[in-house]
DNA sequence: CTTGCGGCGAGACGGTGTATCGCAACAGTA
DNA sequence: TACTGTTGCGATACACCGTCTCGCCGCAAG
């Protein structure tokens, strides 16, 4: 059997790399959601047995949280440093897009600190931004409450768009329909407040929300940081 | 055989409620986490076949839900209102004390609509002492953005006390110490801002952190309620 | 007493994360 | 070159999960 008739040996697959590795699960994410996101699948993505992964990663955990910080890759600031507010404003708005690009992120923000390479460095382009502006304690107060308002906002946002998509009710009938159950519940006259706010109230986009609640937080850092700590 | 003789029926354990599953999957939920909420362990607790739940609830993230319906009983304010930033600083507050109480809340905070009768009534209080004092959108975006901080604030200390027991460090070492890791990763110098923060920045507890955003966060609703909108 | 029906729960199913361990392929040595 | 020691891969196993199916048992009606 001459060389010509042999096939040529099947090519191997590339050898194991966690950037791989990571790269298939956020695949995998981003077509199922997190829950679509097994070591076991992962593997089949890879061609490689399950048990080949733990070389990489110890536990599932673990490769979430690369998973994080393979995605802060995209908040990361693409030029070089604006003022203060534009700083954090990006950071938000940036982290607010990558949800959306990635609707898992949304159940993984603030669940675990994130420590990873890109999340430092995300982290460090934000600080050095306030830095000098005010003393240590009164950036890290504003880059936390920042923060904490985008992680908050972004889960709630994600939450409702996957609600509104279970139920295939448009985004702006939603908060006036919400399904048969809010109706019922607002009928019984348990919560006239609500059912008043629910009837009477203007539909706003998910996106308009985010963006005033965001501008009421740094309008709140901006009072802090242009008069001395008290 | 007499009556003597035989022993009494066993007393047949009452017959199923929600509120009894509820109560069961919470104090299993508060022992060992979340993941330790089994439908199977639920029903074990109940003397119970797993399939009987299957009655009262279709789904597991149905049982979550109740779940959290259930935690925002304790969040409903005690007395009569005050004024309107007595009840959205409350109803931040007591949400905190509640994950800080039932530490899974925070794994379930924001990740989907709450519509439960408890959850809406916590709303319909909040809205309540809001309302009157500026026209319903504002109302409305101050209330998501005080709760979209609340969320996030909560997640991120739930998330760093859970790291602090993983450790074992003391909660005002952390920020210094946080195991070899970040040490090594400050010591690369590709972190300069940060590295700095963590050296010279003074311990700050979660609770004082907690606070001073929602101050802030409370500080940029006076200035939205106090003038007209825009 | 018989019959029909309805609901309960045992068992099955397909999946999960992870521990174990036999084997095969390779490196080093005689 | 032949042998041996070691390492690491991955098949197999295990315990557990959420949920579906369906046979059986107990009760109501005739």
């Amino acid at each position: 059997m001459t060389v010509w008739d042999r096939p040529e040996p099947p090519t191997r697959p590339a050898p194991l790399d966690r950037q791989r590795i990571v790269a298939a699960a956020v695949a995998l994410a981003d077509e199922g959601g997190l829950e679509a996101v097994s070591l076991r699948k992962v593997a089949a993505r890879l061609d490689v047995g399950p048990m080949r992964l733990y070389g990489y990663i110890s536990t599932k955990e673990e490769l979430f949280d690369l998973m994080v910080d393979e995605v802060h890759a995209e908040i990361l600031p693409d030029g070089r440093p604006g003022d203060w507010r534009e700083a954090l404003h990006g950071h938000a708005v940036r982290t607010r897009q990558a949800a959306l690009r990635h609707e898992w992120l949304a159940d993984l923000l603030g669940g675990r600190p994130s420590l990873g390479p890109n999340a430092l460095a995300v982290t460090e382009r934000t600080l050095a931004a306030l830095d000098g502006l005010a003393d240590l304690d009164t950036v890290t107060h504003a880059v936390q409450t920042v923060g904490a308002y985008t992680t908050g906002a972004i889960r709630r946002e994600i939450a409702q768009l996957r609600a509104e998509r279970a139920t295939g009710l448009s985004e702006l009938d939603w908060q006036r329909a919400y399904g048969p159950h809010v109706s019922r519940m607002l009928a019984t006259g348990r919560y006239p407040t609500l059912a008043r706010f629910v009837h009477d109230g203007r539909e706003v986009t998910a996106e308009e929300s985010f963006a005033t609640g965001l501008e009421w937080v740094l309008d709140a850092v901006a009072a802090r940081l242009d008069r001395p700590p008290a």
